[in-house]
DNA sequence: TCCGGGGCCATTATTCAGAA
DNA sequence: TTCTGAATAATGGCCCCGGA
């Protein structure tokens, strides 16, 4: 029996969870992150899991959000170096620092938009020792790879552009969501993106069949579904659908 | 012209208790 | 558990400014 319905929409996909169980709203407790816990309890292995699994969402999301037409698909390398450690994150992350604001200053220059990207971390460790690179999908379509390599100045990039369809955001995603199990990545950000990237949209559907409808009329592709049960939220089955025609289907969310 | 440091604050990670 | 929203700690994006 469904009682609660809600669909997230990223531009094209379309996730719709129904549960039996209506969800829990209750701010009388003191909550918030604590300062780091021991790292071996079976809570800590817990929340691991569940930031795995809210960032793989959530990298998918935004992809489809913000990269709807074609985007560029780089990994930057770091060249081995006695300068800085380029297996310590926190070293990486100022070099990637260092290189958005080159990168910044460069588009500027050339009057291109500004670097728009949704990102992650991998670490090499066959051959490389555990050498950190960055995969990044961005809208740096117009800018070659000797001119991004030469701004990177770290080691090598690597572009390639591609269509915003289907099976290539999901063939992308996956290869985002590969690296962010890695252990060395607890309690850090396992991925990062420019401000003002366009959020999902999240609704209560209160009318589930008329959803349906007008999902129907949007040329929509069942991507893979299933049920499982859970103790808080009951009998629970999501959907997630790809939708060819999303602009229709934003102009009968906004009615709603 | 080019870009690095400081700092503000946006964004993510972690934690918690649990309705009809 | 393929969970939730809210609160708070921690991290990092990006603007401003000024030095080279």
């Amino acid at each position: 029996m469904t009682n609660y319905v809600k669909a997230t929409i990223s531009n094209r996909l379309v996730e719709i969870t129904q549960q039996s169980n209506f969800p829990f709203m209750n701010n009388s407790y003191s909550r918030g992150r604590k300062p780091a816990t021991n790292l071996n309890s079976d809570q800590y292995y817990a929340n691991v899991k569940k930031s795995i699994n809210r960032a793989r969402k959530q990298i998918r999301r935004l992809l489809e959000c913000n990269f709807t037409d074609e985007y560029a698909f780089v990994t930057l390398t770091f060249r081995k170096t006695s300068e800085f450690d380029i297996t310590n994150i926190k070293t990486c992350h100022q070099k990637f620092a260092e290189f958005k604001k080159r990168l910044d200053y460069y588009l500027q220059k050339h009057g291109q938009p500004k670097f728009k990207y949704l990102g992650v971390i991998e670490f090499q460790d066959k051959n490389r020792h555990g050498a950190i690179h960055y995969h990044l999908v961005c809208n740096l379509i117009n800018i070659t790879n000797e001119e991004l390599e030469s701004i990177w100045t770290y080691g090598w990039a690597n572009k390639k552009n591609t269509k915003s369809d289907i099976e290539e955001n999901e063939k992308i995603a996956n290869y985002l969501k590969k690296g962010i199990t890695d252990p060395r990545l607890n309690g850090m950000k396992k991925y990062f993106h420019s401000h003002g990237l366009k959020s999902p949209i999240t609704l209560e559907i209160d009318n589930l069949d008329e959803f349906y409808d007008a999902l129907d009329k949007c040329q929509t592709t069942l991507l893979e579904g299933d049920t499982y049960h859970s103790a808080f939220l009951g009998e629970t089955k999501y959907e997630n659908y790809y939708v060819e025609n999303a602009k229709e289907l934003m102009e009968y969310v906004q009615d709603l």
